[in-house]
DNA sequence: ACCGTCTGGTTGACATGTTAACCAAGTGCC
DNA sequence: GGCACTTGGTTAACATGTCAACCAGACGGT
């Protein structure tokens, strides 16, 4: 827990001393970088990054209001939104990247040896099953 | 990463679900009760947590209202605010406790082997060097 | 075509966290 | 003692996240 807590809080303030971007800004236009147009439906974005709908609709908000994307109305479905990200959201987030990957690197992946890395990607797999499994439960 | 979040909000909403507790609530409590008399000082507390000051101050404010804790001058230091833990309080996190610490391992710590619990620890305690060796240096 | 239900999205009220400014009490040095 | 500096703590303003209510457009059965 205390690593969990550590990681995030360092990559967070990175984000944020550097380039502006809290982790959610820098999700949010990471998968949208990710996509040939630059542009995902706004439901799409939110089962892609596991969010709320509230959540994502007031982020997005708050990312427009700063010009890092915009929103158009969809075409095909006249209640939807289609997200797109803005010059200034491209530009942000290919110089960011590179730099919190660098990041992730130093503060994590470094350190390890290759058999720890495989061990932490194996237990990361079993909690997402039984995470994922206790989600049909319920 | 998505270990990380899964985990924290699974167990954030377990507590919040059945004892109407956050997890920064959870953890004050733990603190508190884990001392013979259930009080320390407020900084103690925030050196424990790691938290900022204005959010330690915050927050127990807001525990307070609900009767989970309340707070006492400190009679060696006329600054100072000792923290104590109310009957309420002690007997929530009495019941909580042991609960959450189920929940910890059906979600983690049943599904390891002890080989792979060996090198989660390998891996919280190296990535626990590297972050306080950043912060010395900062 | 019509009506009940589902889906995509927004909004308002509220809980929580961060930063910066502030205040009052200790501490150290002259 | 007096004065600068540090320390413990609170507060205000703002950013972010959650829940519940809401609205409008799609969808399916009749």
């Amino acid at each position: 827990m205390k690593m969990q807590d550590g990681l995030s809080e360092f990559l967070e303030r990175q984000l944020r001393n550097r380039y502006g971007l809290s982790s959610a800004d820098y999700q949010v236009l990471a998968h949208l970088s990710e996509t040939p147009e630059g542009r995902l439906r706004s439901f799409e974005l939110g089962r892609l990054l596991r969010w709320e709908k509230s959540r994502l609709s007031q982020h997005l908000g708050r990312m427009q209001n700063r010009g890092l994307v915009s929103r158009e109305r969809c075409p095909s479905d006249q209640r939807g939104a289609v997200v797109v990200i803005t010059p200034r959201g491209s530009d942000l987030i290919k110089v960011a990247a590179p730099q919190h990957v660098a990041d992730v690197r130093d503060v994590l992946i470094d350190h390890l040896t290759a058999a720890e890395m495989a061990v932490l990607v194996t237990i990361g797999d079993k909690v997402g099953e039984r995470l994922a499994a206790l989600e049909r439960e319920q």
